[in-house]
DNA sequence: ACATAAAATGACGTTACGTCATATACTTCT
DNA sequence: AGAAGTATATGACGTAACGTCATTTTATGT
């Protein structure tokens, strides 16, 4: 048994070299530039080896996109978990999620890929399910802040699958913004902007047009809560 | 003349006929299932008269997604023509949208892959530079939408930079709806919810939590908006 | 009808994926 | 300790698809 862990240990030592590897590479040459056989090179096994750990090119980017994933969830249950009114950690997750983006490009980078449903489809079924799981643990954080500012009076909805329409329209929000700032193009286009309160602030303007109560203009939401963050450790 | 110009328009047709099988490839195969080869084999020309048109696989996507953004200018150019409030206008863009991305999943898959850095990065100057400039018209279009209704003081700013801000959280908002609109995954997130109406839903909230007034609690944006696009043939 | 220019072709070189028979290392048993 | 057996690593190989270019075919002009 001791053995069988060392061995255990070893390969998942290994998986987390060709990760590392692979995630370098996909950041610096792109999807097109991630390369099997260098990946191999680099961390000095064989080609062989790495399609121990991974079915096939794409398996070994989905697996980079989970760790995204549990990353972000790791930061938002963090922001989530500094308190405050169900609005204040809503912001929470908006703010802490810039500065990871830009901390991590190459987080961005991957998971944008992994959204191309072509590049998915050759994906492990296993991984898939994880993803699957993952997004959904994501728009649960999402909804039990919505779930109590309900409770609380300070969101009132028309009609209760007005709900599920919000969480989509905020996990919209988030994914657009997030994909805007990965992309050269948008980031000329809009030459002035920081993109790093782009997120935090529509989803501002969000809150408030769903009168979730008090509005900004009312209390000071980022300040509040940016400082909050702040104290507790983070940005 | 009159010979060169059938040889341009033989050109031309040929080119239509490349592009057309390229679509339905890159719906039906997804990105690699799209085949220079097969494209040949379909349209009845060899290899090489394909690479006469474009120089790599990335630039016919390049030239798919520069037809999606036209097309898509196209309507939002006969939305926002069909009069009213700049903030009718406004909603007249998101109402014509859905419709469209429901009846052309191909131009979402596509214009979704040319998100991606790394394929972008292969598309000819030429090609990119058209893609920039079309973004810019229709981040343009929106903006003059914003100058009109500040003017007329129905959208009163903080400061004069938040109007950048404003226009990229609306494209980052357009962006998100419809990449989660053609993610497999994020639709069995959602069950049951209306993705043509996620984006025109989103945009009113966000215009209501900028106080563009009058609010869609004292006017009924989608009815009226929705009623005159019908009035005019749209939808 | 012939010469010349333009256009189409598909064989070829190249690259990179993914496989698998073979080689190597490690474990266990005597 | 040494041999037999098992697990693991390797990289040559088969395959697929990209992109090129010398050759062939077609069209144009005199």
């Amino acid at each position: 048994m001791g053995t069988y862990s060392r061995k255990q240990r070893e390969f998942e030592k290994r998986e987390q070299l060709i990760l590392e590897a692979g995630r370098n590479m996909l950041l610096e040459k792109g999807y097109l530039g991630l390369n099997m056989e260098r990946i191999a090179e680099e961390i000095e096994y064989s080609k062989g080896t790495i399609y121990k750990h991974f079915c096939c090119k794409e398996d070994l980017v989905g697996r980079l996109m989970i760790e995204t994933l549990m990353k972000i969830r790791e930061i938002i249950l963090k922001a989530v978990g500094t308190g405050g009114t169900a609005r204040e950690r809503m912001t929470a997750i908006g703010l802490v999620l810039g500065p990871f983006m830009i901390l991590n490009p190459g987080h961005l980078r991957t998971y944008e890929l992994m959204r191309i449903g072509s590049l998915r489809e050759k994906v492990s079924p296993e991984k898939l399910q994880t993803i699957h799981d993952l997004h959904h643990e994501l728009i649960s954080i999402m909804e039990k802040l919505l779930d109590e500012a309900l409770e609380k009076g300070e969101l009132i909805l028309s009609c209760p699958e007005q709900k599920e329409n919000i969480i989509a329209a905020g996990w919209s929000m988030a994914i657009g913004a997030y994909m805007v700032f990965s992309d050269v193009d948008d980031r000329h286009v809009f030459p002035g902007i920081d993109f790093k309160n782009l997120f935090p602030d529509a989803l501002q303007v969000m809150m408030d047009g769903l009168a979730w109560v008090p509005l900004s203009s009312e209390r000071d939401y980022k300040g509040i809560v940016e400082a909050r963050l702040r104290e507790q450790g983070f940005l």
